[in-house]
DNA sequence: TTATTATTGAAAATCATTTTCATTATTGAA
DNA sequence: TTCAATAATGAAAATGATTTTCAATAATAA
């Protein structure tokens, strides 16, 4: 007897990711819905929105709904795993913050007009000291405990120049 | 017969701002709602909604329309005469680019869980000589023409933290 | 295997922003 | 000043991304 289950199954075969660990330890479960999300952001080097990432994994896990990827996002986001950049049009799109093979400290140039955006890990050693100066700065200025820096360019592309 | 009228007239006390020919170069006409709006932006140093606008300017106001609000600031936008700035909650907020006073660049800190936004133009020396180097070779590397950056520190603002 | 409860998907609800359209106000010309 | 042309406006409806609600389902610990 076949039975139509919407839903797959975790099995042997579905890999370890490095995240199964942070997630274990903050007592998330591991689910097909985050692994096919995580994967997705694994296997792409492109900035996804919500959508883009639910249309990707819609095609071998179609019982995904767009609310669960939107869930899922928010708490990546949380445990800092993804980054959210707003590429000013309206909607986000997400990256993953540091993957298996650990990525690079980067910062983004994104296209006034197409919303593309592109990582640049340019003239990150020269930034360094200037970042830290300002950082230490800032946080005894304003009394701000800072976290986190961003840079962006913004301009237009080769496409759209 | 009094008339209750919604709208007021332009009239010779309303001053003559500083973008008024910038307006008139454009082919833009100068109409109340854009006076109020403006008049808003010039006499912050909020950085402030859509929304938290068309409150202020229907104070004296009250007959604006919120869609005009916005239909402004995106007029301004593009103009370059006001800045929008992506707090990460949602809604963006404004902020005048350059008044008659002639504001100083600067960059922004911003509180991760109020979504406070302060401006800080410290460090800004240090910092030309990173931005136009990073500038010509991310502009050749990516052909991309790049025509603003942005530095932004999240943190926890005092009251937050 | 079972009980507990976190997670899920569908549909409805939100909320900021945009569009539509008829009305009104600004501007240049007469 | 008056007038005609048309840019700008406001109200209401539409949009579109994201969030919430809630009953059903699946992951986990015992």
């Amino acid at each position: 007897m076949r039975y139509g289950r919407r839903h797959l199954r975790r099995g042997y075969g579905m890999g370890h990711g490095w995240w199964q660990g942070r997630f274990r330890g903050c007592g998330y479960r591991i689910t097909v819905p985050r692994e096919e999300i995580l994967s997705v952001l694994s296997n792409t080097s492109e900035h996804l929105s919500a959508e883009e990432i639910y249309m990707k994994v819609h095609k071998t896990y179609p019982g995904l709904g767009l609310t669960t990827v939107y869930r899922t996002l928010e708490l990546l986001e949380e445990m800092g795993i993804v980054i959210r950049i707003d590429a000013g049009d309206g909607r986000a799109r997400y990256e993953l913050a540091e993957g298996p093979k650990g990525r690079r400290h980067h910062h983004h140039l994104i296209c006034a007009k197409c919303g593309k955006v592109i990582d640049y890990t340019d003239f990150i050693e020269d930034e360094k000291e200037l970042i830290s100066k300002t950082e230490s700065g800032l946080s005894k200025k304003y009394k701000f405990k800072i976290l986190n820096h961003e840079i962006t360019f913004y301009g237009l592309c080769d496409a759209c120049k």
